[in-house]
DNA sequence: CCTTAGACCTGGAGGC
DNA sequence: TGCCTCCAGGTCTAAG
């Protein structure tokens, strides 16, 4: 569910609500959650710990804690939310909520930290402290952070080369941008007017240079806007985004705002992915066999 | 090395 | 109402 604007405002939730909280007790009711060790020893070694410093690089949420480094990554439905004390999480609906809660982190003040996650996608780790968050395994591939203010064009021209696959799955790979995700990946193609079926590799500094700008503002427009709410997104009790409504072409049916074609969708890679035929153009370099580049 | 299909899960929506 | 199929904002892996 969540992209990078999303998980920004989980992160600040967290961060207002649970900064130097201690955690008493931790409860794992769905053991596969925890991805790199067994549910009951990550119950063991988070107990006593303190949650300190809070952190996002791309869609994962990083939690610094006393001694260790807490990994967390909602995929597709996965929220936090914090009931005040065991009475209310008692009070919670049976099939709507305390159903789907996996994991709970209960506080020294007697709050409950739930992680709830319909779809069991999500996934949590824990792992030594590291400076370079880069070091820790699950964000060992992770690339730059899309508001990164290093990422540049030639960044991703290099990861490009030799890319033949569609510009959308490109968009969405993790380890060429971090934080992109299936809504914001078409919006962007949309405000850089490149189709998603551009193979990266063809593509020019300038191309990317539009797309660095495009990420940047249309992220930055997401995250003031409190995100995006589509199918489900939502933290804490009930807090919500609007950026749903400011979007031009994901999951548009009607007409496209520049040029009044209608908008399509189609698969690309698994994923779905509307955009304008008329507006998005294909880009083609044919230049490596002493052909001139035309135009 | 690169690319793509399938797997992982559940619930909601729409067709019959 | 019930059953069926398809769909969903993500990522990992296995296989070509």
């Amino acid at each position: 569910m969540p992209e990078a604007p999303e998980v920004h405002h989980v992160v600040q939730y967290l961060q207002r609500h649970l900064a130097n909280q201690k955690i008493v007790q931790a409860i794992v009711t769905y053991p596969p959650l925890i991805d790199n060790m067994p549910a009951q020893n990550f119950c063991q070694q988070i107990q006593g710990q303190h949650f300190r410093q809070f952190k996002r690089l791309g869609k994962y949420i990083i939690l610094e804690l006393d001694d260790y480094t807490f990994v967390s990554h909602l995929r597709m439905e996965g929220k936090f939310l914090i009931v005040s004390s065991r009475e209310e999480f008692e009070q919670l609906d049976q099939i709507r909520d305390r159903k789907h809660i996996h994991a709970q982190f209960v506080l020294e003040d007697g709050r409950i930290v739930c992680y709830k996650d319909t779809r069991k996608f999500g996934r949590m780790s824990l792992w030594p402290q590291q400076d370079d968050l880069h070091h820790l395994k699950p964000l060992s591939k992770v690339g730059k952070d899309v508001l990164d203010p290093t990422l540049c064009a030639q960044d991703l021209l290099k990861k490009a080369s030799q890319r033949t696959i569609p510009l959308k799955t490109f968009l969405l790979d993790q380890s060429v941008i971090a934080g992109i995700g299936n809504i914001y990946a078409d919006e962007i193609l949309f405000a850089t007017r490149l189709s998603p079926y551009c193979m990266p590799c063809d593509l020019s500094k300038k191309d990317m240079q539009n797309i660095i700008e495009a990420t940047r503002s249309i992220l930055m427009r997401a995250i003031e806007a409190g995100g995006t709410t589509i199918l489900s997104f939502s933290y804490g009790s009930n807090h919500t985004g609007s950026f749903q409504n400011q979007l031009q072409v994901h999951g548009q049916k009607g007409n496209c705002p520049i040029c009044g074609h209608e908008i399509e969708h189609q698969k690309i890679n698994g994923r779905t992915t509307y955009f304008c035929p008329h507006c998005q153009k294909l880009k083609k370099k044919r230049s490596r066999k002493n052909n001139p580049i035309k135009e």
